[in-house]
DNA sequence: ATAACACGAATTGTTAACAATCAGATAATA
DNA sequence: TATTATCTGATTGTTAACAATTCGTGTTAT
C-alpha cells in the first residue's frame, strides 16, 4: 500500500503550501502574536476577500480552527476568536503539564548534539527579542521554545496535542496576562536546557513542571474584558 | 456575550443531532467495534447513498475523521481507515499513559458516590459482556471504562485527548491484537476502581499505568496485514 | 508474457447560485 | 418612553453543476 509520499516530497521542493492551511496559520499566528484578540468575529466573506480565494476553503480552514478549539463556532451566526474562561485556562495549563513533561523527559533520552545546538540557537534568538523589546516575537519565541522541545521528543501524537494547547496559551496569556511576570521566563529555558544537555531526566522535568506552574501563576483572573480588534488590520503580517 | 446555550437545550430535548455527528459517531462506532478495519477505503458517494443526504455533509465529516488521526485522506484518493505503524502504537500508548495518570489523579480527587456508583455498574455490564462472549461489546465498553474516568476527572481538554487516544487504540488493537491477551483486564478496571474508591491517588495511578502497559504488551507487532471489509455492511448496527 | 500506453468510467475538488437564518433598524402601540 | 412587531440587509448553510484527477481496463509493442 504506497502513500502519497512522492507527492509531498515533490510539492516540498516549491513550497506550495495548499490554500487552507495558509489560512489556518495566517489566522493562528495572529492569534499568537495577539494581533487578533479573543472575542474577534471571524466572517466569512471578510477572509475570501483578504485571502482572495473561494467561501469554502475559508470554510473549511474555520473548521479546523474550530476543532483545534481556537475558534467558536457559533451556528448560523459565524465563527469567532475563542474567549478561553478561567477554568479552561486551567485545565489546559493542567494538560500541558502532563504532556510536557512526557516530552522533556523524551527529549532528554533521545537529544542529539544537533537538537542541543538548535536549542542554544533558539536561547540566543529569545534572549535578542527580550533585549530589543520586542514584545510579538517574545511571545512566539516563547512557544517556539516548547515545539522545538516537542520536536525533539520525537512523539507527533504529543507533539500535535502541544501545538494546540501552546496555541490555546497564547490566547489565555493575551486574556488576562499581567503586565510583567508572564515573559519573564527566559533563564528557565536556558536551565530547562542545561538539563536536557546534562542528561538529567528528572531535573529537567521537574523544571519544566516549574516553569508552567509560574506561567499560570502569572495569570490574572477576575476582569475579563474581551477586546474585540479588526480583522483586516490583525491579519497583516507586516510587523514581522 | 450569550451563547447558543438556549438552543443547544431545545434540540437535547428533542434529541436532534446534527447530521455530521450522526456520520461521524456511526463510523467511529464501526471503527471500536471493529466492524471498519484498517484500509477501508471510505468513499464520499457510497456514504452519501448510505446516509442519505449531500455529499458535502460527507466530507465535512470525513474532515473531522481526518483530524482524529483516524482516518488517512489521500489527496485526489479519497479517505481509508487509517493503517496506524507500530510506531504510531507505541507513541499512541505512551500518549495515553501521559494522559490517563493525570486524569486518574483528578478522578481520585473528585470522584462523588455518583461516581463510584456509576463505575460499578460499568464494571457489572463489563462482566456480563464478558460472561456471554460478546466481543464485541467487550471492546465497547473497555473503551468506556477509560471515558467513563475521564468524564470523572473533568478536565475536558483531556477528555477530549483521551476520546481520540482511545479510538486510536481500538484501531490498533483491531490490527495488531493477539486473539487473547488484550482484553483480560477486567480485574485491572476492577482494581482501579477499588484504588479511587479507597482515595489512593498513587496506588490508582500506578494500577492504571501498569493497565496500559499490559494492554501495549498484549500487541503483536510485525505482521500488518491490513484487512479490507465491506462498507455498507460494516457500517449498519444490527449487531447492537 | 510483460511492460508501456491510451482511453473511459468513476471519484474527488472547486465554484457559483440558491435557500435559510440572524442582526439591526424602523415603525407601531401601550 | 419603553416595548413589541415587522421589515430589510447581511451572513451563514445547502445544493447542484462543472472541472480536474485518478483508477481500471483493454490494447499494442517489444
Amino acid at each position: 500500500m504506497f502513500l502519497a509520499r512522492d507527492r509531498w516530497l515533490c510539492n516540498l521542493s516549491t513550497m506550495e503550501k495548499p490554500l487552507e492551511t495558509i489560512i489556518v496559520d495566517s489566522i493562528l499566528d495572529a492569534i499568537a502574536d495577539q494581533r487578533l484578540h479573543a472575542g474577534t468575529k471571524l466572517g466569512e466573506q471578510a477572509l475570501s476577500d483578504l485571502f482572495g480565494c473561494n467561501r469554502a476553503h475559508v470554510r473549511r480552514a474555520l473548521g479546523t480552527l474550530t476543532a483545534y478549539h481556537v475558534v467558536d463556532h457559533l451556528p448560523n451566526r459565524g465563527a469567532y476568536v475563542a474567549t478561553p474562561t478561567p477554568q479552561d485556562a486551567r485545565d489546559v495549563f493542567q494538560a500541558r503539564r502532563a504532556i510536557e513533561t512526557v516530552i522533556c523527559r523524551n527529549a532528554v533520552r533521545q537529544a542529539t548534539s544537533e537538537d542541543i545546538a538548535a536549542l542554544r540557537v533558539h536561547l540566543a534568538q529569545e534572549a535578542l527579542a527580550r533585549g530589543s523589546g520586542d514584545r510579538s516575537a517574545a511571545v512566539r519565541l516563547s512557544r517556539g521554545f516548547h515545539l522545538l522541545l516537542g520536536q525533539i521528543g520525537r512523539n507527533p501524537v504529543l507533539l500535535r496535542y502541544l501545538e494546540e494547547l501552546t496555541m490555546r496559551s497564547s490566547l489565555i496569556i493575551g486574556l488576562y496576562a499581567t503586565g510583567h511576570g508572564t515573559l519573564c521566563a527566559d533563564d528557565e529555558h536556558t536551565r530547562i536546557t542545561d538539563a536536557i544537555e546534562a542528561r538529567d531526566m528528572d531535573a529537567a522535568q521537574d523544571l519544566l513542571d516549574q516553569h508552567l506552574r509560574h506561567i499560570e501563576a502569572g495569570i490574572r483572573f477576575g476582569d475579563d474584558a474581551p477586546v474585540t480588534g479588526a480583522l483586516s488590520m490583525a491579519l497583516r503580517r507586516d510587523a514581522r
